[in-house]
DNA sequence: GCATGTTAAGTGACAATGTCACTGAACCCC
DNA sequence: GGGGTTCAGTGACATTGTCACTTAACATGC
């Protein structure tokens, strides 16, 4: 079904022929449905993850039950988080959801330990992911730390319609989205419906003046 | 001055001693005083760094002129939000700062390479120095997003305190520690003095009762 | 259709934190 | 010991978080 995954790494498309053919037979593939848990608290991996197809939603959750995402891995990323609390034996609190159905590259440690040394792409790959969350979090602090609720939420709704004017979504999960309060959310989105930027019904929202909200996600 | 810096890392001190002498010689030590900056916005590092010792203090800057304290490299440790911003190569806002005078290992991006490709040990120290700091950087977001100040300071004090009873220290530095305003550091040490945990004069905070701070740190 | 349960969203009061403009106190240096 | 500088205290107010609740929309079974 999948002819050859490693084309679709950046890591490993361009290693050679032979390399890539032990790959293919070293690594599982797997597949899960939207909504299932990749991995989180109870559910520790013990194998490196490289995401073929779809997307997943990283977020670290609070005792108070409140959320934030952290990050997403996009199809041809790989997913460092795993590899680092597998590295550090380390408890964390973070969890990694199927936003949509997907479909996985589950390599063994052994194997991926084997790569590292032996290919200069694939470190360069394995750092750079690294590299990315790291600097992913660094925003995410900077956020959450220094930056206003109206201008995040603002810039969410933007990302999160990409091209498109509707969302479909609910005030409590944008609230997880930016690890706030779902009163607080519903508080600024009726601010942004009083000023004509969206319109809102239950589980959607419209963007109506996209430009209005880029001016408030750049503001402050 | 320093016979041989091999001995103080993890990632180094297991290496043959052929590879060892090919270190030494193949970087270079770098000294710096105390308050200098290590790395920064103006100041992107092209070579990567071991702390030999002293101690940094990594903090990200907000434009309103808040800072946050994300974490502290300590000797024998190496610096990787340097090594993830470089082969990034994107724009960041953290700040190194040495808090004491410091002694470094400087070692040539190219020796770094070779190293890690060779080297087992060496690659295992560096992917757990990257480990730790992502999931130290997990630690702040949740402490940022979902903890409460007087929990994070009463926490910060008996960090910075050590074995110690004093801390020498202004409310603005606790302020740029957590991310806060100094007015709020002022406020909840104004609390915890009522309740006699502490007392203060100017530039000088005196843990008097650690047991009811660490009590504090520990709640909610 | 309609009753009923469930989930989403709205509301008001209050607490915690952030911001601003200012005052007062301690220290430093000549 | 006067004058400048840094540190800390203060009150007013804005924003955000928390709580307890109400109201509205949808879903389901009858």
């Amino acid at each position: 079904m999948i002819a050859d995954w490693t084309e679709r790494f950046q890591g490993t498309a361009a290693l050679p022929r032979s390399v890539r053919d032990r790959l293919l037979k070293e690594a599982r593939i797997v597949e899960m449905p939207k909504g299932a848990q990749v991995f989180g608290p109870a559910n520790v991996p013990d194998s490196l993850f490289f995401l073929y197809d779809g997307r997943i939603r990283v977020s670290q959750s609070s005792d108070t039950g409140r959320d934030i995402v952290l990050y997403r891995v996009d199809a041809g990323e790989s997913c460092v988080l795993t590899t680092a609390c597998m590295l550090a034996e380390e408890a964390y609190n973070a969890e990694g959801m199927a936003e949509t159905d997907i479909t996985a590259i589950v390599l063994p440690k052994l194997a991926f330990d084997r790569l590292v040394a032996e290919e200069e792409e694939f470190r360069k790959f394995v750092f750079a992911a690294y590299s990315r969350r790291l600097i992913d979090l660094l925003r995410v602090v900077d956020d959450v730390a220094f930056g206003h609720m109206d201008v995040r939420l603002a810039e969410r709704l933007l990302t999160l319609a990409g091209e498109f004017k509707e969302i479909s979504t609910t005030h409590q999960q944008l609230a997880s989205e930016l690890g706030t309060a779902r009163e607080v959310v519903s508080r600024i989105l009726q601010d942004f419906q009083k000023r004509e930027m969206i319109a809102q019904s239950r589980g959607h929202i419209l963007l109506l003046d996209k430009q209005a909200l880029r001016e408030r996600a750049a503001s402050n």
